[in-house]
Parts: C-alpha cells; sequence; structure tokens
RNA sequence: GGUUUCGUGGCCGAGUGGCUAGGCAGCGGUCUGCAAAACCGUAUACAGCGGUUCGACUCCGCUCGAAACCUCCA
C-alpha cells in the first residue's frame, strides 16, 4: 500500500515516513478519558485529533484497527492522606456505586463524542475488563527483574531499568534530575527510589475497587492498562500510540519502560501528541473559573461565553489549528470559526445543484482544481496538516460560487473532481456535517415553496412591506431568505 | 529551577532560506427595491537582540513571554 504520509514522532523528534508494521494493517491506540466528570474541551481535542488519524489511514486504504480504552479503575487521588480514588471519591460524594459513576460518565463521553462526529473506535476497552491481563504483565515484569513487592504493592525499579534501558528518552528527562528532584518530597514511602513508579497497588480496608492478586487485594497501576490493553488487542508491537501532550511524562515514559521490561522489546513504532487547549490565553481550571464543558459550550450556558457554539463549529475550531500547536479558545475567534464553517457548508450544498457548462470558448475557465485536490493530499500527508487542507477547500468554495455566480465556467470533468474532492476531505476525513439539514420535512419544505411564490408575487407588484415581513418573520424562526437573480433561496440557520 | 511545546498582520491560524497561505473583521467596488449572500480589489506581519548567509520570518545562540509535565492524579 503506497502512501506518502510523514508524521512526527515525538521520539525521534521529527518527521518520519509512516511505514505501518503489517500492511495494510495499521494499529492505533489513545489515551481515553477517566471517567468521572464530564466531558469538556481537554477530551475533545485528542478525541478530534486521533479521529482525523483514524479518517485518513482509512481512507488511504489501510484496515485501521483502534483503540481507545476506558480508564474506569479508581488511581489515587493526590492531595488526600486516605488514599481515596477518584472514581470512589465521586461514588461517596453522590452516593453511587463506583462502577455506576464510571457507566453513568462514559455514556456521556460517548454522546458528546457523537455529536462532535467522532468515530467509535474500533474497541473501547475498560480497565476493569483487563485485571488479569494486567496482573500477568506486572508478573512478567517481576520475573524479568525489573520490580520488587512491597507490603502488597508492586514497584517498578527505574534504577535498575536504568543501567541497561534509557528511562526518560521521550520526554527528554534527565534521570539524576527526576531522582533529586522526587527527593525532597518526603513521605512513609514503601518505594525504594522516589522515581519509582506503582504496577500494583494495594487497597487500603475502604477502598472499594479492589481485586485479588498473588500480592495482595488491590488495583493496578495507572500505566499499567494502556500497556496490557494495547497488547492484547494490537500486538507486542503497533504502529500508532496517541494522546495529550500531558501524559508525556510520567505516564507515556512508564508505558515504554513497562513494555521494554515484560516484553524484552519497546512496544510503540510512532508516538504521536496533540498539543493543550487555553481559554482566553489560560489553562483551564476550575479555580480560574472558565472550566468549560462541552454541554456548556453547545448550550452557551456558561458565563464566559457569548453564545452557544455548535458541536461543528467546535470540531472546526481544533481542526483549524494543527494538532501540535497550542489552541486557545475565545469568543472572538469562535465566532470568526462559525462564519467561515457557514461559508464551506454553504458551498457544498451550492456544488451539489452546479451544472458544467457544454459550451467551449467561454472566457474565465475554472481551473486549477486538480491541483487544489493534489494539495489537499500534500497536506494531510505532512503530519496530518489539517488548515492547509481546510484553506485549499475555501479556495473550492471561491470556484464553487464564482461559477454559480456564472463568473466561471467549469467542465463536467472538473465538476466531478471537485464534488469528489470536497465529498472526501471536508466529509470523510475532517469529519464535518451539515447540522441544519436534518428537520427539512417535505411538510416544511412544502410550506416554504408555498411562502415563496406568495412572496414572490408581492414582490412583483413592488409590495416590499409584505415581502420584508414575510422575509424578517422568517428569519426571526431562524429561516433565511436569500434572493438571487433566479428567484429566491431559502435555509435553515 | 529542570524537561517539553510554542510566540506570525485588528482577531484566529498555515508555511517557506529569496516568490499571494486561508478564515473572520476593516476599507473600496460589482450585483440588488432593500437586505443578505456572492464575486473583484486593498492596508496592516513574522516577540526582542546578536550570529551564519549574497540574502532569514524561515538556520544557530541568548533574552523576554505563554502553556504542559516534573504530585503513587488519570
Amino acid at each position: 500500500m503506497d502512501n506518502n504520509l510523514s508524521l512526527y514522532n515525538t521520539l525521534s523528534r521529527k518527521k518520519e515516513r509512516f511505514e505501518p508494521i503489517n500492511p495494510p494493517f495499521a494499529g492505533l491506540y489513545v489515551c481515553g478519558p477517566t471517567v468521572y466528570g464530564d466531558p469538556h474541551l481537554g477530551h475533545a481535542r485528542p478525541a478530534i485529533t486521533f479521529d482525523l488519524v483514524f479518517r485518513y489511514l482509512q481512507h488511504l486504504g489501510y484496515k485501521v484497527r483502534y483503540v481507545r480504552n476506558i480508564t474506569d479503575v479508581g488511581h489515587l487521588e493526590a492531595d488526600l492522606d486516605e488514599g481515596e480514588d477518584k472514581i470512589a471519591k465521586k461514588a461517596r460524594l453522590e452516593q453511587m456505586e463506583p462502577m455506576e459513576i464510571a457507566q453513568f460518565y462514559a455514556d456521556r463521553y460517548f454522546v458528546f463524542m457523537e455529536a462532535l462526529n467522532v468515530k467509535r473506535p474500533s474497541i473501547e476497552p475498560r480497565a476493569s475488563g483487563h485485571i488479569i491481563e494486567q496482573i500477568r504483565m506486572v508478573q512478567k515484569i517481576l520475573d524479568a527483574g525489573f520490580a520488587y513487592e512491597v507490603n502488597g504493592s508492586v514497584y517498578f525499579d527505574i534504577e535498575k531499568y536504568s543501567k541497561t534501558h534509557e528511562y526518560g528518552k521521550l520526554s527528554g528527562r534527565v534521570l539524576d534530575d527526576l531522582m533529586t528532584n522526587s527527593r525532597m518530597l518526603e513521605g512513609q514511602d514503601e518505594k525504594h527510589n522516589p522515581a519509582d513508579f506503582a504496577l500494583w497497588k494495594k487497597a487500603q480496608p475502604e477502598h472499594i475497587m479492589r481485586w485479588p492478586s498473588p500480592w495482595s487485594d488491590g488495583f493496578p497501576g495507572w500505566h499499567l492498562e494502556c500497556s496490557a490493553m494495547s497488547a492484547r488487542y494490537l500486538g507486542e508491537f503497533f504502529d500508532i500510540h496517541g494522546g495529550g501532550m500531558d501524559l508525556l511524562f510520567p505516564h507515556h515514559e512508564a508505558e515504554i519502560a513497562q513494555c521494554q521490561a515484560a516484553l524484552g522489546h519497546e512496544s510503540v513504532k510512532y508516538w504521536l501528541h496533540n498539543n493543550m487547549v487555553t481559554i482566553n490565553g489560560q489553562k483551564m481550571g476550575k479555580s480560574l473559573g472558565n472550566f468549560i464543558t462541552l454541554e456548556e459550550f453547545f448550550t452557551g450556558s456558561h458565563q464566559a461565553l457569548k453564545q452557544a457554539y455548535s458541536p461543528m463549529t467546535i470540531r472546526f475550531f481544533i481542526l483549524q489549528a494543527h494538532y501540535r500547536g497550542t489552541i486557545d479558545f475565545s469568543n472572538e475567534a469562535l465566532q470568526a470559526t462559525e462564519k467561515g464553517l457557514k461559508k464551506l457548508m454553504n458551498g457544498y450544498e451550492t456544488l451539489q445543484k452546479l451544472i458544467p457548462s457544454s459550451l467551449p470558448g467561454i472566457q474565465h475557465p475554472a481551473s486549477g482544481i486538480r491541483e487544489l485536490a493534489a494539495s489537499c493530499y500534500n497536506a494531510m500527508n505532512d503530519d496530518f496538516n489539517s488548515p492547509g487542507v481546510i484553506a485549499n477547500l475555501f479556495e473550492m468554495v471561491r470556484i464553487i460560487n464564482s461559477v454559480n455566480d456564472k463568473k466561471e465556467t467549469i467542465s463536467a470533468e472538473d465538476l466531478e473532481l471537485l464534488r469528489s474532492t470536497m465529498k472526501t476531505f471536508l466529509l470523510d476525513i475532517l469529519g464535518l456535517k451539515d447540522e441544519n439539514s436534518g428537520d427539512q420535512s417535505e411538510k416544511i419544505n412544502g410550506l416554504m415553496e408555498l411562502i415563496l411564490v406568495i412572496r414572490q408575487k408581492s414582490r412583483e407588484t413592488k409590495d416590499w412591506d409584505t415581502s420584508d415581513q414575510i422575509r424578517d418573520t422568517l428569519q426571526k424562526l431562524h429561516i433565511s431568505v436569500k434572493d438571487g437573480k433566479e428567484g429566491s433561496t431559502w435555509n435553515i440557520e
């Protein structure tokens, strides 16, 4: 399978040609949500970023297995001495079973991801369903001599590992710094070295989420689930592992070490990381009062928002920036995005009713469509440069409108290429969809036809009061009427 | 303090060692009963300071600024 795709590998810090291990198959693993709270922008960005990767690989013809986990095992909360975990804490506060919490927020996550038109991955495994795999992996690491047990808990031995392998190569950490830095934090620690991380943790008596293991009744360390589940569903060596940059250290660094220790080799060929989001230039945080959930974006029900922003506006906004750059959400930027998206979707609608000109020799022939299509591929092949694709799509819309205005002409061949290219990139790869066309029933179409006929009559008699009243009233119902040379058109906004 | 990512015109945001990104807003036109949409034209730019080069926004160094991580939190 030929491709010219290159992608930025965090491990090598440069763009590399994408050469899958077992073509035509491609394996993609992405760190999914911890389901103890409502989905927000921090969930939307990686989901959309890797949805783009998923869609493009599929478009190139790969048989992609996309695995994105659901973290439903409680992990310890840092600021509590009690050793309570996030999901259990939420469960206690809301008087629910921990799995009830996990189920509730997982469902919320799915609903909002669907609204954003994020495709469901091939497999969405849950950490709680793979305790056995995780226990086996801990045992393998113990057997290999890279871990030790203390009081029923098992820790990864960084010092031992570092003698033969480079811990910190993904994130650029230097081990000595880690040790000296971490050493400052005193505590009644079971760990031999502060930089060590837990593979298995013995549960405190009040800890509800627990499973039996050879070492204790307890729960797996956070980093373990991704290693265990990726190995199970994608094999011990697979193509792409993705996630947010915030996961670089320690999470992904630990995954590399675990796999190396347990399997004797690394498990990931390409590491991809999306950058973070900010809101009005600030990081999003509950204490800053700018923590905005997706539901609040969609309904506009947050004081920082001047209006509601539709799921497609959010999606388009994220795709308008390259995934490795930071992205700042502001009302001004979102409003601009909303207009741009509308222009794009209107253009796509216009394209459907465009007619090729059969007359030869007309001036200003629309041209360059082949180049624009190639340019879209070049952009995607250059590390998934969606903003580059979008710029080309806007150029296509300009051609579409010019042809529609009879200012340019287009051949049947070019029109067909234009249609297929627009559909491929706008709908299939970028995953944008028309949010307003869903509710146009036959009844509404019939009514609108009637109304426009009546209005046209009033216009012919220059009864502007009546024609304007109709247009204004419809506008209040979010139905906009536009008068053109060939009659009036309408659409729901 | 360390590691990492980044700093482009009013706003957002690509890209390149010398050649127009694109969107939104603005200005001037065309079209139009008016409006909207659309099309055409147009101003404003590469954080700062050095260096490499015939030439840097693009490479190197430093400074300033922002974000993430450095918390058995996922």
